[in-house]
DNA sequence: AGCACGCCGACT
DNA sequence: GTCGGCGTGCTC
């Protein structure tokens, strides 16, 4: 008698090894396979990861796989990717394979659709609901009994009644399909002559079948989702899977229909909001190969493709696409990685492509794919600087003169304008006129943001709300507040002053309930039955405005300086995205922007368009001091209830670290954000050059740290990208 | 990540 | 006297 089988078998949890299950006689597991295994007291879903042997700790721990998951067995492409992600990123490996593993319990068979259809004689006893139903399924057509239901305005327990009198019958339905396969040929657009020579060479890539990364570049409205789609196209065609990556999956609808108007059908979603048993089966589908396009935000990267052909990363330099709790990654970085395992192209996409990609296309490491103008040969806008050191508005109001004018103009032209402020609430602080004293949140280091339209205080790290008080908490001064500085609903109650009779809205995320009342939102804007948008971050992306001519920047300096290497960056490509609002249809667009300091570099790029110059000084700062892509860094914050033990703790686990001399460790300091929810939060910042093992070091380093007591958490991010 | 085990505070 | 808080440790 032959020793029985034993396999490595990871799971979903916070391990880094697999463990050894032994393999039941007569049950066959191919390296890759989904499992059920039993984990301590319960059972737990495991892929298999490789052959297994005794070892001399097992002696009677091993158990059997209890089952095998109808699914097909996950690729080494996917299992070599679980394991490079998790070296990189520290994580445990098991945390790494839940990501892939998402559909989990949702899995097994299929709920059967039921369809109805005429059977036998009339029943014994009619109705007029029956009668309705009858008449309905007179021409013998099979009818899904919900939809039968519905159609003959009665209860399904009314179909029940008559399938148990034998008037009709049930029969199983096939279930809906996913997603059908996209025609190539179904609405081929003319491109034009940049376009039609990017697309060229994407399909080219494509048919490579191999690992090469292009930067389709091109400003808002040039055309890039036309050009990109001819790549799907080309995949399609070849019969292998895409992947399409999104920053923000709410704004996807548009995408969507745009992608069927190409191709006759939409494509399979993936994201948080698709309901379980729909990801259940899209899992699968992906799987077996049924499934050739995905659209998905950043867990679509951990997809069980089997014939992958190609990835796209669509506004790759969106920050949204670094996760930054349980496994730090970022899905961009990672879908490079990806497309390099499964020897795929990839396709990263951008008006405003990020710094790393930028270094990257000028090193020739990425082909780059300029499409330099609008579509229709418009114009970007017109830029001009308010500097509101010299014509600011009067103090308490936020809006400059010469802005409110140009406003002014515009809707009286029957054009809308936009105001960008990224702050919600009505007022960042409220402070006690008689004391000074500020509001602040009890768990964390951060002042309370009034939300005056829902008459309340709330803190924007930790949730906490509160009802404004009477009085003030130290003073007791009575109506002794005010509310400094603005926020996007104090911004329109100016605009209110301001333009008694234009009709204004407030776009916010915390102002907006859900997906659906937010697309009615952006459709009113659409149509043109607001004047004057005012809004945060949430309408620099997506949607498309026909009739917006005009945006002002209301702060243009928020996000600038305070030592983020990263805040230049982000507010060029965020400003960048809320100018390239203005004018898409007329070409004729306007923006200004606020500012206490034209002259920085930022400002200035933005003003002139000149992209380039941005990107120079950018790059040029970047490789001065070492930081990415020039260098890489990692950071490591430590959080705990007690401010002196978490304190203590990072400088312990400073001093444990290993030295090495092109490593430069910086801190430990407290945090920007020294307390949150309770928490205190002492941050270390590594510093290495670019050719250096840094996930390596930090493995090692980590290793030697004191055991985590007390409450003390710690967390490692490679590559991080807040430094807050 | 779960889940059990284990040791200290306010209740049927 | 118990119920239950969450700190610590283990899962082949």
């Amino acid at each position: 008698m032959t020793a029985k089988r034993i396999v490595d078998v990871l799971v979903p949890v916070a391990l880094d090894h697999p463990y050894s299950y032994g393999v039941p006689r007569g049950m066959t597991v191919e390296t890759g396979q989904v499992v059920r295994v039993p984990l301590g007291p319960r059972e737990s879903t495991g892929v298999v990861w490789g052959e297994g042997e005794w070892k001399p700790g097992l002696h009677n721990r091993l158990k059997d796989i209890t089952d095998i998951v109808p699914v097909p067995p996950l690729t080494d492409e996917l299992r070599g990717f679980v394991d490079w992600l998790s070296n990189y990123t520290l994580s445990p490996r098991g945390m790494v394979l839940r990501m892939a593993l998402r559909m989990n319990e949702h899995l097994g068979p299929e709920r059967e659709r039921v369809g109805i259809r005429l059977a036998g004689p009339k029943p014994q006893r009619m109705t007029p609901a029956r009668g309705r139903v009858l008449r309905l399924l007179e021409d013998g057509f099979v009818r899904p009994k919900g939809e039968a239901a519905r159609e003959a305005g009665v209860s399904p327990s009314v179909i029940d009644g008559l399938v148990d009198d034998g008037a009709l019958e049930a029969v199983a339905l096939k279930p809906e399909p996913i997603a059908e396969t996209p025609d190539p040929t179904y609405d081929v657009p003319t491109l034009t002559a940049a376009q039609e020579k990017a697309a060229g060479a994407l399909r080219e890539a494509v048919k490579a079948e191999t690992f090469a990364v292009t930067l389709l570049d091109g400003v808002t409205g040039s055309g890039k989702t036309d050009v990109y789609f001819e790549a799907v196209a080309q995949a399609v065609r070849a019969g292998r899977q895409t992947l399409i990556l999104m920053p923000e999956i709410a704004l996807t609808n548009a995408f969507l229909d745009r992608f069927a108007a190409r191709f006759g059908v939409r494509p399979a979603e993936w994201h948080s909001q698709v309901a379980p048993r729909r990801r259940a089966r899209t899992w699968a589908g992906i799987a077996s190969g049924e499934i050739p396009v995905v659209v998905g935000a950043r867990s679509a990267l951990f997809l069980p493709f089997v014939n992958p052909g190609l990835i796209i990363v669509d506004e790759e330099h969106d920050a949204v696409y670094k996760q930054e709790d349980g496994v730090h990654y970022h899905a961009r970085d990672m879908a490079v990685v990806r497309a390099r395992i499964a020897n795929v192209p990839i396709i990263l996409s951008s008006a405003t492509p990020s710094v790393e990609t930028e270094v990257n296309a000028r090193k020739s490491r990425y082909t780059r794919l300029s499409l330099p103008e609008r579509f229709g040969g418009q114009q970007m806008p017109h830029m001009e600087a308010i500097d509101l050191k010299r014509e600011g508005p009067i103090r308490g109001r936020y809006i400059a003169p010469r802005l409110a004018e140009a406003v002014g103009i515009a809707i009286e032209r029957g054009e809308q304008a936009l105001l960008f402020l990224n702050r919600r609430g009505y007022a960042p602080l409220t402070l006690c006129r008689g004391c000074g004293h500020r509001l602040q949140c009890p768990n964390c280091d951060a002042w309370l943001v009034e939300h005056r339209f829902r008459r309340q205080l709330s803190c924007h790290h930790c949730g906490f709300t509160t009802s404004p008080p009477k009085s003030c908490p130290k003073c007791n001064a009575v109506d002794s507040f005010v509310a400094v500085g603005p926020g996007v609903e104090r911004l329109e109650e100016e605009v209110a002053s301001l333009f008694p009779n234009a009709r204004a809205m407030v776009l916010s995320s915390d102002l907006i309930v859900g997906v659906e009342r937010m697309q009615q939102e952006f459709a009113e804007i659409a149509e043109g039955r607001v004047d004057i948008v005012v809004g945060t971050q949430l309408v620099a992306k997506g949607h498309h405005f026909p009739k917006l001519n005009l945006v002002g920047v209301v702060d243009a300096d928020m996000g600038l300086g305070q030592g983020d290497p990263r805040a230049a960056e982000r507010t060029f490509q965020l400003l960048h995205q809320v100018a390239g609002r203005a004018g898409r249809e007329t070409g004729q667009g306007h923006g200004f922007l606020q500012t206490h300091q034209p002259e920085h570099p930022v400002i200035r790029a933005l003003l002139s368009g000149d992209r380039e110059a941005f990107y120079g000084s950018e790059i040029a700062s970047r490789e001065k001091f070492g930081y990415p892509p020039f260098g890489r860094l990692a950071s490591l914050v430590v959080t705990g209830a007690d401010k002196h033990k978490t304190e203590a703790h990072a400088k312990k686990l400073v001093a444990l670290a290993p030295s090495d001399p092109a490593v430069r460790i910086l801190g430990p300091a407290e945090a920007p954000l020294a307390l949150v929810r309770g928490r205190h939060r002492y941050r270390v910042l590594i510093k290495s050059p670019r050719a250096f093992d840094l996930s390596g070091y930090m493995r090692d380093w980590i290793a030697l740290a004191p055991k985590m007591t007390g409450g003390i958490k710690r967390e490692v991010d490679i590559d991080p990208q807040s430094f807050l």
